[in-house]
DNA sequence: AATAGAAACGTGCACGTGCACGGAATGAAA
DNA sequence: TTTCATTCCGTGCACGTGCACGTTTCTATT
């Protein structure tokens, strides 16, 4: 690997001269400028990433991270990832300010202003899906504060990246995984959270496009929104096995799928119904071993908190942004034995 | 975060004398060592990763990769792993041989023989179950060259780490599976490489146990072994459908998919048997999107590639363990939908 | 008490990069 | 030719660590 030392001396001019051409800063002699360049090209050279961290931490290094807070256990898991990686770049002198908040818009907004005010380097942010936020995240990038996306994409947004799930396409797999679970005349009932919400409706959309194109066996029956609420989502869905009692799947879009559970236990259909959910927190881990559920997508939480965090480091020390802009994280699918 | 610096300075010491402390490589007073790793646990000091990597590319590193040839389209996945970490590495003034041989004690030895004579600082290597390779990695562990397992593990070594499958687990899952995608009478047949390959009785037998435990309904017809080869497979797999014709699905423990998928097809039998297998190399990814393989289950490839040399790396750079010597790879089921 | 030898500790360089400061060359105007 | 401003470029330090070398202090022996 060829060093900035290596070419200055090539190029019989100093380090800073070259430092000044390949980070273009100006007031290099065009022909000296070109020189270098060549030379660089054909020494083939690339940044020494030991290096530029180490040059980078002069300023210790301040990142903040704002994500809902754990009402929603989900977050929980996306905490974990942010933990481990805060503990990793605590050995690169970066320290990880954590804040959660409710899902607001305006508590979001002075989230934050707040870690402007703590003069944070970059943010990685769960956003609500409001054109302030969209604002807001373009004021960051002109301030030189970049933001990365994590779980939520948010539109019109200059965010440097997305880290999440393609919601679609998990919900296409939930209905391949029903397809291929099933037999026979199949009613199934669809569980989402809210038509509100922009991922919900996503998942929902792939799964009815799978079943519409790839399995004519499945009827699907009915679509309720139980609000993530797992009481809510144990009163309607009990309310709707009742209601059509040919039911024999369930599809659970989004959250209260531990509530949802509970209602099909206590009509005594675990075993007339097959299940299909998404995530796998602790909550209804036990249904997934038990067979309630028979499998479940999960969106790889531990995941997006690390990743997100490490793309933001990266672009802040190595200038260095990702190949796709939208790294999404695997459709992932458990079952009993792999939980 | 505390520096070596700091610490000497609030110790009344120099650098040196710290350094020699905390790495402890003697000739410091015993009153003052302990002031020091006072002062140091105090402030709770841990190495700064940019310097240690950056101090530790003074010997540019060499880091040697041996695994099987691609007569095996699996280790071909690896492989990108392999180049991916390649070019971050590149990044840090590390360079990467890759060696890719036959399935062969003799040459495996041989190889490893080489990357020493070209003095590599660690390797990488997917090891023949035998044990002159566990002596020769214990005889490389002695001269201070770090072995990390990838794909496989080897007993009675001291590799320093092992990245790949739980087969078992992956075994059981397949199992799982199959239960939960077949109703009514099944008639198995299970197809595996070999009963002298460890991992594929560890499937096999994670296979049985989740069956004979929790699906009465499936049956094992038939054990077949096809060596991993597709010709074989093709025709031992024809042998098997019409010897039973009962047979409504199908497990293939190993290799030689294509082939056995290939005859299910000439048989006209695919929408009668329920295909199970594992991975998900290009040859047979169109029988997983038109169906034909119900469903699979992913080693991981490109993340057993890249985390082994990510760990070599770190261990020889920062010092640094990862937390389980057993890094196993998550059971990554694919269907037609998230293949 | 003198001296050798060992133990204990300090100093400086290397690793690769970014950046501030200051000095040298160049050109234009007086 | 001198003066001045501008453009261009070199030098040195910082970041954190490891290690070779050199220097000082202490202990033991004559």
């Amino acid at each position: 690997m060829a060093t900035i030392k290596e070419i200055a001396e090539l190029a019989g001019v100093s380090r800073g001269t070259v430092d000044r051409v390949l980070n273009n800063r100006g007031s290099v002699r065009a022909k000296t400028a070109e020189k270098i360049l060549e030379i660089a090209k054909a020494l083939d050279y690339k940044p020494n990433k030991a290096g530029l961290t180490l040059a980078a931490q002069k300023r210790r290094l301040k990142l903040g991270v704002i994500l809902f807070e754990n009402s929603n256990p989900f977050f929980d898991e996306v905490m974990k990832g942010v933990r481990y990686q805060q503990q990793r770049l605590n050995g690169y002198n970066c320290s990880v300010l954590v804040r959660q908040i409710a899902q607001n818009v305006q508590q979001q907004l002075a989230a934050i202003d707040d870690f402007v005010s703590q003069e944070v380097h970059g943010i990685v942010l769960v956003p609500c899906n409001a054109p302030e936020i969209a604002r807001k995240i373009n004021e960051l990038y002109d301030m030189g504060i970049p933001v990365v996306t994590a779980n939520t994409d948010i539109e019109h947004s200059r965010r440097i990246a997305y880290v999440g799930s393609n919601y679609f396409l998990a919900g296409e797999t939930a209905g391949g995984l029903m397809g291929l679970m099933t037999k026979g005349d199949i009613h199934a009932g669809i569980v989402i959270g809210s038509r509100q919400i922009l991922c919900h409706t996503d998942r929902l959309a792939g799964f009815q496009s799978c079943i519409g194109k790839k399995y004519p066996h499945i009827r699907i029956t009915s679509i309720i929104e139980n609000q993530d609420d797992d009481v809510e989502s144990f009163h309607l869905t009990e309310k709707l096995l009742q209601e059509y009692p040919q039911i024999n799947a369930l599809y659970f879009a989004a959250g209260g799928v531990y509530g949802g559970c509970k209602a099909v236990i206590a009509q005594n259909r675990q075993h007339a119904v097959t299940v299909i959910a998404h995530d796998k927190m602790d909550k209804i881990r036990g249904f997934i071993r038990d067979g309630i559920i028979s499998a479940t997508i999960c969106q790889q939480p531990f995941v997006q908190g690390s990743k997100s965090l490490d793309i933001l480091f990266n672009y802040l020390t190595a200038g260095e942004l990702p190949e796709k802009e939208l790294n999404f994280v695997a459709v992932d699918i458990r079952i009993a034995e792999n939980v």
